[in-house]
RNA sequence: GGCCCCAUCAUCUAAUGGUUAGGAUUCAUGGUUUUCAUCCAUGCCAUAGGAGUUCAAAUCUCCUUGGGGUCACCA
């Protein structure tokens, strides 16, 4: 069976590069039947919140991942990892290190100016005289000084690394006995039974520490998936400083979820020509071994595309759900179908399409003046009256191809232009250009209501 | 700086030794339309550079260059 995670540190809200992984974990254990679990990394006391914790849960929800089994806390286990901390101490695969953080700094300060790598050296690796007094020793586990480290990664391929070029007796636990990252993640990846870890590829270079962690306690290693980073326009990982990296912003602009999935999902991973996935179809379809190697820039063009796409195929019913989370609900207007198949095909985004509503469902207070410039040439007021005339002398009034039928007959009387009649009636009902089609727009208002409005524009126009 | 990773249109990507290097977004032009948008059509645009292997290289090897990541008692 396929375990995958997220594993967050709640320092803050849920960004997009993390909601990617999250989102490429997720689809690998449903397609495989497996089990997604999510752990919350907040050994650092000094750092964590609750309240973002519950941010990362709240975005998982508007996104509709689902985590399987309950959340994990690594603040709760303490005890856990103790336990561990204890049987490597116990083994004597680590060790007590009484240095002194002054001491520690001077060490790297020397290596530096030597122009030497800044490592631990093992001063207390074998160390059996009596420690030095006030120190709260820290424990470090004993790395491999010398030798090959191989990660044999389900993206990146073979990646080798020199133990003396990138290890030392790191620290597994604080001072104050908390327990570290690179210790905990190991011991919960194995306790919990993850054996496909799909992450950052920022954590490639913490894996051989991982890894070590994973041979002293006798655990089986995981499958690894070290994925690409998003980059932002100057092709830097993307950060908070980008603009919109918050999930949960994204619903504010106005995004779907499905529209932020499917855009995410194709960053780095593709099936052919498709562009359009839907969940089940990602579900069915990806595989994290055939995800790109190099990092992809963060692009919002593609992303609005989608979104436009989703929006207009979505059903009316669904969109006006969704209106009312932007402060819009048309739920109870009876031509709301009308409504809204006019305006999603013009709509980027669900902010957009709850501010065009009231355009049009608002009688307009002022009439643009270059549009009335443009659309009250010659005779465009006598071509209103007229059409008030046909619309009050036509009974069957309530599809938008009955407006529409109005309009033509007019025109043909008339033996004018569809302009003649089209931009003058669109700034009497609207008050500018823009919008969509007036048999829409007047099917919406209704025979009485389009009248009203063509009548106040005759009077404050002439 | 050490170590590691990466390199196809502006952007996301396809092509796993043989294609006029394909698609999508953006952009431009044209069409549709009463306007704007949508939609449709067309167009512009790429294998970082250099060696090598091969009948044949975007694809394999090496070098160069460029970019990124990481080097904590943070995660």
């Amino acid at each position: 069976m396929v375990v995958t995670r997220f594993a967050p540190s709640p320092t803050g809200y849920l960004h997009i590069g993390g909601l990617r992984t999250a989102l490429l974990s997720y689809l690998w254990a449903r397609r495989n039947g497996g089990k997604f679990v999510l752990r919350i990394e907040d050994t650092d006391k000094s750092r964590n919140s609750e309240a973002a914790a519950e941010a990362i849960v709240e975005a998982f929800k508007w996104v509709g991942l689902e985590h399987d089994g309950d959340i994990v806390y690594q603040s709760q286990r303490d005890e856990i990892y103790a336990k561990y901390i204890k049987q490597l101490l116990d083994e004597g695969k680590a060790y007590k290190c009484y240095m002194s953080k002054d001491e520690l700094t001077e060490l790297r300060e020397t290596q530096m100016a030597n122009k030497e790598r800044t490592r631990y050296d093992g001063r207390y690796r074998d160390f059996d005289g009596t420690p030095p007094e006030g120190i709260e020793p820290v424990i470090r586990i004993k790395a491999p000084l010398c030798g090959e480290i191989v990660i044999d990664d389900g993206i990146k391929g073979r990646v080798s690394f020199q133990a003396e070029d990138i290890l030392d007796d790191f620290i597994i636990a604080r001072g104050d006995g908390s327990p570290t990252y690179n210790f905990v993640v190991a011991v919960d990846d194995a306790l919990m039974g993850i054996n496909e870890v799909i992450r950052g590829d920022d954590h490639l270079s913490n894996t051989p520490k991982q890894m070590v962690v994973y041979e002293a306690l006798g655990f089986e290693l995981p499958k690894f998936y070290h994925v690409p980073m998003i980059h932002n326009a100057s092709g830097k990982k993307l950060s908070k400083r980008d603009g919109a990296t918050d999930v949960m912003a994204y619903k504010e602009m106005g995004y779907l979820p499905e529209a932020l999935l499917n855009f995410l999902v194709r960053l780095g991973w593709s099936n052919g020509d498709q562009e359009i996935f839907s969940m089940d179809e990602m579900m069915e379809l990806f595989d994290p071994s055939n995800i790109n190697k190099s990092a992809s820039i963060y692009n919002v063009d593609k992303l609005d595309w989608l979104n436009g796409h989703y929006i207009k195929n979505s059903s009316n019913a669904k969109l006006a759900a969704l209106l009312k989370e932007y402060g819009v609900d048309v739920e109870g207007h009876d031509k709301k179908e009308f409504l809204l198949d006019a305006l999603k095909e013009r709509a980027k985004n669900m902010k957009e399409l709850a501010e065009m509503i009231p355009t049009i469902l608002n009688a307009p207070e002022s009439y643009d003046e270059k549009a009335v410039k443009k659309a009250f040439k010659g005779d465009a007021i006598e071509v209103l009256k007229a059409f008030v005339a046909k619309l009050e002398s036509t009974t069957e009034l309530h599809l938008p191809s009955d407006f529409h039928a109005a309009m033509e007959a007019l025109v043909a009387e008339m033996e004018i232009g569809f302009g003649k009649i089209g931009m003058p009636l669109r700034v009497a009902l609207l008050g500018a250009m823009g919008g969509p089609g007036m048999d829409s727009v007047m099917a919406v208002l209704g025979k009485d209501e389009t009248i009203k409005r063509i009548n106040h524009a005759v009077d404050v126009l002439s």
